[in-house]
DNA sequence: GCAAACCTTATAGCAACTATAGCTTCAGCC
DNA sequence: GGCTGAAGCTATAGTTGCTATAAGGTTTGC
C-alpha cells in the first residue's frame, strides 16, 4: 500500500466528487481534508479514501450542515465504536433550524402573494406592493417573516 | 424649514428603525441613504425623511429583497408618476425565488426527518444518518435539495 | 522537446452586515 | 466653565462558504 491509490489528481477528485479544485484546496486549508501527498513537483495526489471522504463532505453540505457541523460529523464517523447521540443531536437541530426558517419563508410567500396580487398595475403612487413596504400595518402576519438574514 | 426636523442622531434613528448605527452608516456608505447632515462637530443629524427612507429599507429587507432591489424600489417610491409594472417585476421575481426555496426546503425536512426517524440510537457505526450521508443512493429525491447555497 | 492542459500559491471578492480599536463630541449637571 | 459618561466618528477586519483572479510551475501526450 505504497503508492497504489495515491494516483488522483485534484481535478479528477473534483469531478468524481461533483465540486471544484478550488474548493477542493479549501477544503484542505480549513482542515476539512487532510493534506495530501505530492508530487516531486508539488501536486496533489488523491486516494480512495479521500473520494469517499469529500464524498461525505459535500452530501452533508447538500443536506444544509454548516461546515462546522461537517467537521463534528466527519470526526465521528472517524469513532464507529462510540455512540451516535451526538449525530444525532447534530442532525436534530439541523431539522429545527430547516423546519423554523420553512414557516418564516412560507409567511413570507404570503405576504408576498397577497403584496402582487392586490397591485392594480397603475402608477407607483398607488402601488400595493410600495404601500405595504412603507407600512408595515398592512401586513396580515406581524413579524412572522423574521428579517433578511432569518430567511438564509 | 432651515433646521427643524434635523435633529435626530443616528442611535435615535436606529431605535426607530429598528436597526444599528453601524447598519444605518453603512446603507449610508453604499448609496441607499443619503449622506446626512452634520453637526459642527461631524455628528450626524436626520429628519422624519429619514426615518420613512429607512423605515421602507428595513421593512423590504424583512420581505427578504436584496439590497440591490431595494435599490431600484427605492428609486422607484420616489417616481409616483411612473406605472408600477417595474415594482410588480421585482416582487414577482422574488415571490418565486421564495417559493422555490421552500420547495427545496421542504425536500430537505423530509430527508433530514426520515434519516432522524430511523436513527436507532445505537453506534455511530450502524448510524443511519451517518450511513445516508455517506451514500446517497439512500436518499429518496435524488437532487432535490439543491445544494447548500440554495438554500438560502 | 514542445504545447496544451492542468496544477501551484496568494490574494481579493461576494452579501449584508457586525465588530473592533482608538479617538472625538455631545448633553446634562454643578 | 468644566467634568463625565454616553454616544458618535473613521477605518479596518471579520463573518460564511466558497469563487475568481493573477502570475507563474508541472505534467502529459505526441
Amino acid at each position: 500500500m505504497s503508492m497504489i491509490g495515491q494516483s488522483i489528481s485534484i481535478g479528477e477528485l473534483a469531478r468524481r466528487t461533483d465540486c471544484k479544485p478550488e474548493t477542493v484546496r479549501y477544503y484542505e486549508r480549513i482542515g476539512l481534508l487532510r493534506d495530501a501527498t505530492r508530487t516531486n513537483g508539488g501536486q496533489r495526489r488523491y486516494g480512495d479514501d479521500a473520494v469517499r471522504r469529500l464524498t461525505f463532505i459535500r452530501h452533508a453540505r447538500d443536506f444544509g450542515f454548516s461546515v462546522e457541523s461537517v467537521r463534528e460529523l466527519l470526526a465521528m464517523s472517524d469513532q464507529p465504536e462510540m455512540p451516535c447521540q451526538e449525530v444525532d443531536a447534530i442532525a436534530t437541530h439541523h431539522l429545527k433550524k430547516v423546519e423554523s426558517r420553512l414557516q418564516r419563508l412560507s409567511a413570507l410567500r404570503e405576504e408576498l402573494q397577497r403584496m402582487v396580487t392586490q397591485c392594480a398595475g397603475g402608477k407607483v403612487e398607488s402601488c400595493r406592493i410600495i404601500e405595504v413596504i412603507s407600512d408595515h400595518q398592512l401586513c396580515i402576519t406581524e413579524n412572522s417573516h423574521g428579517g433578511a438574514n432569518d430567511l438564509s
